[in-house]
DNA sequence: CTCCACCATTAGTCCCCCTAACGTTCAGAT
DNA sequence: ATCTGAACGTTAGGGGGACTAATGGTGGAG
């Protein structure tokens, strides 16, 4: 119970175990160092993960509208605004009024969009690389797995 | 109704396979998550976890210099500022200058703010809960082991 | 004594998540 | 045919967390 008769340890720079073990913790600390891996890999060619997401996407699942690829990437609506600007100013993207609904704008993956998805797809690859380094092939996907499940449990409610 | 045979799918709201199985992404999703749960459960006593990291810190390696428990917690030397002055406000924390280095701050936890810290525990303990409820506890370990090897080697660079 | 390093503190930047509000357009009910 | 509610794209802005810069004070080494 007391410790006021002991000195205090002055170096020790190392977090206590409760923190270290707190899965809250560990999952915004490693979501940092994920955030800033993939940022340094996309900015080379001057990509961000949200453009990424939304080139992926129209890759994936079509043309859609701005809503859908809202809802698809998880990218506010608001924002993706600003990402399409960003998409359409470089020709990587088309946005086109839907003739059957005047509410909706249609967006389209170029051509150009899409060679150059190839390459950042590749950038990616190397980003989850760099994260997952320390772990084995199979511990990776255990990983993957089991932060699907979770992402699905709290994504769904 | 009429709704033709356009070429896009309308519905389909879920991310393409490509962007559910990236960990960088996954890990980011569930961070959002992490940080809105333990948010949650902290905020019903006010606490916040920059809070419950430095009074946890204090507890397990004592009182520290501003500095030390910077480097403990991860939390900024200019955030901590705040933080300590949220702590010392309602007496959870004493704030002392070192006498054998007049730079320093010496903070140290107090009777009042070791029994609060018994109560965030447990709110810390449930938000562990909710954030892992679909793992089974041998996939919990696994899970924070694994974060644990990433945030290290991250960490130590 | 001087120079450099460290300490606490203030102020402010940047990015991401999210809300609010607007005008437009659609669909369903009256 | 009109009214009402909702969805769409868009603009503007708040708020939190990570991080930088600059400052005044202090300590240690040369």
């Amino acid at each position: 119970m007391t410790e006021h008769d002991r000195p205090w340890p002055t170096s020790a720079s190392a977090a206590p175990a409760r923190l270290r073990s707190l899965a809250t913790r560990l999952i915004g600390r490693n979501a940092a160092h994920a955030d800033r891996i993939s940022n340094a890999h996309l900015a080379t060619v001057g990509a961000t993960r949200w453009q990424y997401s939304t080139l992926v996407t129209l890759r994936d699942a079509g043309p859609a509208s701005q809503a859908a690829l809202s809802e698809r990437t998880g990218i506010y609506r608001s924002d993706m605004v600003a990402v399409l600007n960003g998409l359409a100013d470089v020709a990587y993207v088309e946005r086109a009024p839907d003739p059957a609904d005047r509410r909706r704008n249609i967006v389209t993956l170029t051509p150009t969009g899409r060679s150059h998805l190839r390459m950042l797809d590749q950038l990616v690859d190397e980003a989850q690389d760099d994260l997952l380094a320390p772990l084995s092939p199979a511990e990776r996907a255990e990983l993957i797995r089991s932060l699907q499940r979770l992402d699905d449990h709290h994504s769904s409610r």
